[in-house]
DNA sequence: TGCGTAATTGCAAATGGTTGCAACAACGGC
DNA sequence: GCCGTTGTTGCAACCATTTGCAATTACGCA
């Protein structure tokens, strides 16, 4: 798993302690399906250590984000997760309806941050960028319901 | 008020019923400065009626965003509200440093909307947009700090 | 104008997520 | 290997927002 020693690595360059819970869930999630559920994370790392409280996942997903070794995936009204891979950078399309997620390459936005940047000096955040919409499979046959 | 008086015929049209707490919200939200938090709303509606309760507030949030009678703006982690103006559509800049909320035409997003439908018949949801990142007043001067 | 019905409200309890704090433990230095 | 410092944890309290529900009220119709 390189990401995953690629994270640790960045963890210990950063100061941040090498705890066993945040071992813990990087691994859970490193794992995992694309997309967890901050539940998903917390229900697996308790099995694997009681203890575990979730407001540690919450933070330690949260310094995860901060460093970018997790990207950070709003799908519904639920945070969802996945080990952000750098050689496979992508943005997001969620579908409003079925709650799928879609990857999106980042060229598609690349334009858009050039536009904002030369007219308003705005520095867009696309590190990691999540649209909604309707996807091709949910689109409305015909008329309204 | 032209998009006053608009709002409430939108309400009348699709069926909701024009109870005092919905119009008291409404001419809050009306006359307020733009981008009102939650919070705000309350304690101006609750000073006008004090049974109003935050519930209903939210409650008679959520519908007029659901009509497009307001448009949702996320400060910070705080979500905010102005009157949708049909005529001054707009999308919005959000700076993470200062809070500060600066609009951009929608002209900037209509390339990117082509291009997602006609790459992955996604239909992104457009009609109000946020992108969060550093305006040019908080743009670092120099290194780190 | 008065009724019936279904939408809406106020309240209280629940939810997902955050935070203050005292106990604990990682890790650099001895 | 042990110690002290300081970052991190578990817990409980807290926060913003949502939800279930019984009481209330808007509004179409008689
Ligand atoms: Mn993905
Ligand atoms: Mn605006
Ligand atoms: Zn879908
Ligand atoms: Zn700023």
């Amino acid at each position: 798993m390189a990401k995953y020693e690629e994270a640790i690595e960045t963890l210990r360059k950063k100061g941040h302690r090498l705890t066993p819970q945040r071992l813990l869930v990087l691994s859970i999630v490193a794992e995992g399906d694309a997309h967890m559920g901050v539940d998903d994370v917390f229900t697996r790392a308790k099995a694997a250590y009681p203890y575990m409280d979730i407001a540690t996942v919450y933070r330690t997903l949260h310094l995860y984000k901060d460093l970018g070794v997790v990207t950070e995936v709003a799908i519904g009204d639920r945070l969802h997760y996945e080990l952000t891979d750098p050689s496979g950078r992508h943005h997001h399309m969620v579908c409003r309806m079925c709650n799928g997620a879609f990857n999106l390459g980042p060229h598609y936005l690349e334009e858009f941050r050039r536009t904002l940047i030369s007219d308003f000096s705005f520095e867009p955040d696309l590190e990691h960028f999540t649209i909604t919409g309707v996807c091709s499979d949910c689109q409305p046959a015909s008329g309204k319901a």
